[in-house]
DNA sequence: TTGTTTTTTGCATATTTATACAATATTTCT
DNA sequence: AGAAATATTGTATAAATATGCAAAAAACAA
């Protein structure tokens, strides 16, 4: 889809450079070939959290919501990416396979990811159980997935 | 001051209640006595750092920056504003004078608010000397300790 | 005080952002 | 596959926010 890599593109750009309007951001993304319109930055800034700030020197800059700012480098995603085995989707939860032992990491991950679509996961010992909120579709937790553990879809389906 | 008062009163309405937009917070203001205009209020949401974003739930909500979140209820704050004895200002510095040993803390504590205006401090035994940024005046760094430090200036007064 | 400078404010409006709605595209189901 | 349901997007526009400018207020100096 071409949302995903728009959504990951505005991540990297935001926490990247000092974005200060809208339009600014678009015409970024364009220079990185992804084109889109202003109304749909709009909802793709509102789904990522971030938000339009005071930038301390008389403007304002739009900044990634906390949780995503401190993993966005972590090596602790590094080392839960490759863990992950499977995602088997089921009875509208996500069921998340991962090398033994794996499991509470990987679950503790997304729990501080402080996303909203996920009401919850609970942990076995290479079993993760996500629960989505009422009213999310797995499709948008699996877009959300993506966002805090990028690449993780790709390279489930390179192994498969 | 009217301002002050106004931009305390922001500060307060803003970490307690859940704000989506500017006009709303004008009549919580007007409820408590307060007018001014959205101009205004857009003018001092800035100057304060706050910030609006998603509020995970499809809408929008103001929210203080960090350090001003961390520090509002903070215990820290409740013991250092009595420690102030008075506050001197000299050659576009300010001088603050502590009882013995508190100016550690004192000093600490203002630059962990991360306020523009605040280029850094020293701190002595019983002395802080704060130096404003360039371009930024004793009047502003006055609003500024206000705004970090709630009460300071009327409690001197009324010790002098 | 009175005049001078700086800050604050409102008004009007420009700029920026969000959204209703219709059209596409995608996914899901049979 | 094709139909039905969901999700995504652009257009046009509404809603919300920021700002230039002039007036008023406040701070400052003599």
């Amino acid at each position: 889809m071409q949302k995903t890599k728009r959504l990951l593109e505005i991540e990297k750009i935001v926490s990247e450079a000092n974005i200060s309007t809208q339009e600014e951001l678009l015409k970024k993304l364009k220079g990185k070939g992804i084109n889109c319109t202003q109304a749909t930055l709009s909802r793709n800034l509102r789904q990522l959290g971030v938000g339009r700030i005071p930038n301390g020197a008389g403007g304002y800059k739009y900044s990634l919501p906390e949780n995503i700012r401190n993993s966005a480098s972590s090596p602790v995603k590094l080392s839960i990416v490759p863990a992950i085995l499977d995602i088997i989707e089921a009875k509208g939860l996500m069921v998340i396979k991962t090398i033994p032992g794996n499991a509470s990491n990987t679950a503790s991950y997304i729990d501080g990811s402080g996303r909203y679509e996920i009401a919850g996961t609970i942990a076995g010992d290479d079993t993760v159980l996500l629960i989505p909120r009422d009213r999310i579709t797995l499709q948008q937790v699996r877009t959300c997935l993506e966002i805090i553990l990028p690449g993780i879809h790709d390279q489930i389906r390179k192994r498969g």
